[in-house]
RNA sequence: GGAAGGGUGGCCGAGUGGUUUAAGGCACCGGUCUUGAAAACCGGCAAUGGGUAACCAUUCAUGGGUUCGAAUCCCAUCCCUUCCGCCA
């Protein structure tokens, strides 16, 4: 959420991100408008109450000395009624305010290009895409061939959009979340968190998932909660409503959860395969910092992330998101490609964002720079380290032989047994 | 799910209708004292909104209600603790 003041007082540049992210300029009407009659009206209301405290004290002190106080009671009934009048009507002001200002997304940084997602700029390449002597298949056509990815026992369960995955498939799954976790924990300083997958709406709304994508996510029926669509939720709401203390910034932690999503408005698109699941587990990073440095935290955040591909040695690209491609609450954003041979092309497995004090205004995560000092809100950051059923893919499909059996890369072998291939069952 | 107790500022905690403009303590900041520190003493110290400002309003879990006036009384909801029940 922006700074109502700040709305106020840069109606342009709001407009401009606006425009700058592919969306309308309505989104901003009747702002000021609101603003000025919220104003006004609380000018009028608590000009009201001054004068009904006043009295009220005075009554006090009648009744005090025994004298008779009616007059200023009745009088004061009046002004109570004339409050009631009012206050209802500030609140619904104020109301259409904040939804107002709760669906403007954030100002994004003066190093985002501008445009639709064809202005994504690449910012780096890494890694040597596999040469094979013969063609190379998709993910799923291997784990389906290994007998160890069944789409259509899943669908029995389930329905589309799910997996189950047997044997070495499954332990490679284990062995990746163990892997990244390791990773960041060890060399990178990332605290681990087991968080709860069920969150409420106050949480959602924290970090943007809501009130506007309430479609994107999976609703618990009958309760208050809502299935995690990303760690990213539960990680930057521990710190919800606290105030931080300074020489604890930066705040690194990491967590492996599940996630589900809805993928409302995806219909039809990678319908096969384990890219775009209603549950997929990740391993997420999160930051909170201070203000001037979130940026820089950016840069680092997002190599703790290419990391773990550059561990894994499979190729990919850094792409700077556009301002047309960038998520609702981010100020900026870096997707990491990872190179898929099946299909010959780069697909996204992290997106690293920072989001300046966007999802702290909301979720209302502060910090004084010394005692007596102003509270600020502080910055956060998030950045998926990795996706963990795409690493897989990403893995099946790089590391594919001939015979359709995987080599397991270097630095998985210690947490598989030292095993080398995984091979058919059959 | 049942019963009981509770939710007050950064933290602890007093407070059952009118100097509560939220006591007191801790922590923190400034000062006195000291070679320096500690202790002691003095002073300061909530957030949010409105206003050029003086200042005003709101906030004691949340939402309603009673009243001239609510942290305090009433109703509903949420959360926490303890005990019981159920249970991986």
């Amino acid at each position: 959420m922006l700074d109502l003041k700040f709305v106020r007082d840069h109606p342009a540049l709001v407009r401009k991100a606006l425009i700058g992210r592919g969306q309308s300029p309505a989104a901003l009407d009747g702002f000021e408008e609101l603003d000025l009659k919220r104003r006004s009206l609380l000018r009028t209301v608590e000009e009201l109450k001054a004068e009904r405290n006043t009295a009220s004290e005075k009554v006090a002190s009648l009744k005090k000395s025994g004298q008779d106080a009616e007059e200023l009671i009745v009088q004061n009934r009046e002004l109570t009624q004339k409050i009631k009048l009012i206050d209802p009507e500030v609140a619904q002001v104020e109301e259409e305010q904040s939804r107002l200002l709760s669906n403007i997304p954030n100002i994004y940084d003066q190093s985002v290009p501008e445009g639709d997602e064809s202005h994504n700029k690449e910012i780096r390449v890494w890694g040597e895409k596999p040469e094979f002597s013969f063609e190379p298949k998709n993910h799923y056509e291997l784990g389906e061939a290994l007998g160890l990815m069944d789409f259509q026992r899943a669908s029995k369960i389930s329905g589309s959009r799910f997996a189950v995955l047997y044997g070495d498939l499954s332990r490679l799954n284990r062995a990746l979340i163990n892997f990244m976790l390791d990773l960041h924990t060890g060399g990178h300083g990332y605290g681990e968190v087991w968080p709860p997958a069920l969150i409420n709406s106050k949480a959602m709304f924290g970090t943007g998932q809501l009130p506007k994508f309430a479609e994107d996510s999976f609703k618990i029926e009958n309760y208050d909660l809502w299935l995690a669509p990303t760690a990213e939720v539960p990680l930057t709401n521990l710190f919800k409503d606290e105030i931080l203390e300074v020489a604890d910034l930066p705040i690194l932690v990491t967590a492996y959860t599940p996630c589900f999503r809805a993928e409302a408005g995806s219909a039809g698109k990678d319908t096969r395969g384990l890219i775009r699941m209603h549950q997929f587990d990740k391993v997420e990073l999160v930051k909170i910092t201070l203000p001037e440095d979130s940026m820089e935290e950016l840069e680092s955040l997002t190599l703790n992330a290419e990391t773990v591909l550059q561990k894994l040695n499979l190729p990919y690209r850094v792409v700077l998101l556009s301002s047309g491609d960038m998520g609702f609450s981010s100020a900026k954003t870096y997707d990491l490609e990872v190179f898929l041979p099946g299909p010959g092309v780069y697909r996204e497995i992290s997106s690293c964002s920072c989001f300046t004090d966007f999802q702290a205004r909301r979720a209302n995560i502060r910090f004084r720079r010394q005692k007596g000092a102003k509270l600020e809100f502080a910055h956060t950051l998030n950045g998926s380290g990795l996706a963990v059923g795409r690493t897989m893919v990403a893995i099946l499909e790089n590391y594919q032989n001939p015979d359709g059996s995987i080599t397991i890369p270097e630095v998985l072998r210690p947490y598989l047994g030292f095993q080398t291939h995984i091979r058919s069952q059959n």
